[in-house]
DNA sequence: GTGAAAGCGCTAACAG
DNA sequence: CTGTTAGCGCTTTCAC
């Protein structure tokens, strides 16, 4: 028989401790937080006492006192997906670490969910929010009042006055674009997601101003389709149709190089060989089984919500900086691009 | 420069909304939560004047009163990875609809941030957790006192007498299995990951459950290994030499099925003609980008992550269960598997 | 050094 | 119906 939902167990409490150590609460309070003066045997025999009574004091009782509760409020509109989860997890460390909790919040990109999330986290008088999602274009700012902490990560905010934290895209373009320049590829194609991605486009300028500045182009242009292994093969027959003698592939991501891979392979084309092949992510699971593996940007995404985080802590400390910060991306050298020249084009003109 | 850290803008009170009305502290509470006897028009006052200030509960206060705080701590051990991340998507939901928050904590494993957070969370007086990670063999129970409401999700506690939702992997190896002996198949094999990881032994004594019961044998015995595509590649060489015949083979997870699917590929056998390919995990960037899509058991991870929060409400409410609870898995048809018979073998003795 | 008292913001019990 | 009082658990003056 179900038993009926019973008063949660009283559970000690200072006044207990006080109690049996022989003092007052208000000593068990110094005691126990290191204020005031309080003598050596004293503290003890409360330490003690708390020990014993397995005391742990009410963070709840102490957050209406200070008028502050040492958490935050994670919200994500994305469902917490393979960006927002590397995002998260940094925030999340750095957090923990400043003995600050995390309220995780799943709005699924839907207002009416996130306002409702917004309120219920100021009742629970979170410090402040981090707001992410996909790598995407900007999005609106919280509806929040405007002395409340907020900083975005991945997604910025379309108010320039708000503090952003985002990834670098160009930079993720142009590394790739460098690195195939320095292993000698002269044919560069790219590859990649939707043009109405603002990341894609970004990317993809990155690419060009790379090669650009070793006087070359990216050749067939930028192919933008969506974000499928489906699209990376087809766009491969398109490329290839069009231009070649393409020596190189900068894809918008791994998933799109996976397609791309093994569209080549079946044309005939050897990577890294013929053509060498780099992706975007850096998603292990994907560029390190790929045959053979991926070469990658990674965007840096971790570091995004750690460095979330310490803006967030600064502002809640009443430090707040506005505009947008990119974090740097680098490159994970794999077996799909090497360090030996292309397979000798003969023009070392 | 820097500002210096504030107290934090002081809210709206109950005071404050009494004294804009023009009532009492304690009439406003009653006004607000719907207690007691008030007239229309002051409580119409109240909640005018509460509107106006943008008065919003303070839920600590309430919470100390209450000696309860709806929230609840969701701890994972293995980062939010591709397991845990719809589970815990699921409790969030659920939890959610019930009015309570979800505090995230990544342990990494890692004993002594588990046993930190169970610390600070108890502090701020949850009403329970929820404890999650990658789908592996049973853990240590949670360190809390007995009195603390507790539910695993995924992982299994070591101790029966907790509350534990579990994925059904026997049942994913018998919904493979029948599936391919419907299509027709005789010559099944079996490619898996590590023989240490309970969930993998489960799948593979599932599906000879299955196939045992329409009198065949997993086709040269199940091939353990690890969980990646590479060992997926080579388990495939390793079953085709061993037993040349094979007309279907059922993966531990899509990782491997792709592996495996590359593999046959390349040897010559058609996907699904000569070889029907079942996975699992139903990973839709794995399983949906692959040629032919992927035939794929889905584990029902986001079910799981429901459940759990269901029961943790349960047990918070006083209701408690004891025992581990299987999730139905389902599965889901791709491609890699057709309702045509196999490329007739003549032995329709 | 230590204790008593007041207060954080809210709610329930009891008067009026 | 509404106001007053007391108290949730903790902390911080301020006397002693």
């Amino acid at each position: 028989m179900p038993r009926r939902a019973e008063p949660p167990a009283r559970r000690a409490t200072v006044r207990d401790v006080a109690a049996r150590a022989g003092v007052s609460p208000g000593t068990v309070s110094k005691a126990l937080n290191g204020t005031g003066q309080i003598s050596r045997a004293t503290r003890d025999r409360i330490l003690a006492a708390a020990q014993e009574i397995d005391f742990r004091p009410n963070a709840l009782a102490r957050s209406v006192f200070e008028r502050r509760s040492y958490t935050v409020g994670l919200i994500t509109t994305d469902s917490f997906e393979r960006f927002s989860v590397p995002v998260m997890l940094g925030a999340e460390d750095a957090l923990g670490a400043g003995k600050i909790s995390v309220f995780m919040c799943d709005s699924r990109d839907d207002p009416i969910r996130e306002k409702h999330y917004v309120d219920v986290l100021l009742g629970r008088r979170v410090d402040g929010f981090i707001v992410t999602g996909r790598i995407f274009n900007e999005r609106e700012p919280l509806d929040v009042s405007p002395g409340v902490p907020v900083v975005y990560a991945l997604t910025p905010s379309s108010d320039p006055g708000d503090c952003s934290i985002v990834v670098d895209d160009a930079a993720a373009g142009r590394v790739a674009g460098e690195h195939l320049i320095r292993l000698g590829r002269r044919r560069i194609g790219h590859i990649t997601g939707s043009a109405w991605f603002d990341p894609a486009r970004r990317r993809a300028a990155g690419l060009a101003e790379a090669l650009g500045a070793a006087g070359l182009e990216v050749a067939g242009d930028p192919l933008y389709g969506d974000w499928t292994e489906a699209w990376g093969r087809q766009a491969t027959h398109i490329l290839l149709r069009s231009c070649p003698e393409v020596d190189a592939i900068y894809c918008g991501s791994d998933i799109l190089a996976r397609g791309v891979g093994d569209s080549l392979r079946e044309l005939g084309r050897r990577v890294p060989e013929d053509v060498a092949l780099i992706g975007t992510d850096n998603w292990e699971f994907i560029a390190g089984g790929a045959r053979p593996p991926l070469t990658s940007v990674d965007l840096g995404l971790s570091t995004v919500g750690r460095l979330a985080a310490r803006r967030l802590l600064e502002a809640i400390g009443g430090n707040s900086r506005a505009g947008k910060e990119y974090v740097p991306c680098h490159l994970v050298v794999r077996g799909s691009t090497d360090d030996l020249p292309p397979a000798s084009t003969g023009s070392a003109s």
